[in-house]
DNA sequence: CGGCTGACTTACC
DNA sequence: CGGTAAGCCAGCC
């Protein structure tokens, strides 16, 4: 039950509930790879659009969108987001309304993957 | 094997 | 609160 590191997080993606936000390096946390944020952002870019990840719903540490106010991205993740009741304003969200925290159920689940 | 890269983070000023 | 600098570490030439 040894998963490569990058499939560790794609679970951990994909078990992020609608409506809620994470940061990368809460992810690689999660995915039990501390330290690991970058490579949580290259797994994103890397991945093809066939394979739905709720890449919206991972932002940087401080709140902020990963990328350029403005930017097609960041217009598109800001929408993606108001589908499920997330606020985006000024190019971030408030982790303290809309951050995901993950329950002990949660995190036992993950472990399971 | 070694150097470069980056959808990150934290510390400082 | 905004801007800079340095740390970080796996992945990819």
């Amino acid at each position: 039950m040894s998963l490569s590191a990058h499939q560790k997080i794609i679970n951990t993606l994909l078990c992020i509930p609608a409506g809620k936000v994470a940061s990368y390096g809460q992810i690689a946390d999660l995915a039990g790879l501390p330290g690991r944020a970058r490579l949580v952002g290259k797994i994103l870019r890397d991945a093809p659009s066939e394979i739905k990840l709720p890449w919206h719903r991972v932002l940087r540490s401080s709140g902020r969108l990963a990328f350029e106010s403005g930017s097609a991205q960041a217009n598109l993740q800001r929408d993606l987001l108001a589908e499920e009741g997330v606020e985006v304003i000024g190019n971030k969200v408030s982790l303290s309304h809309y951050g995901w925290q993950p329950s002990l159920a949660d995190i036992l689940f993950q472990l399971e993957q």
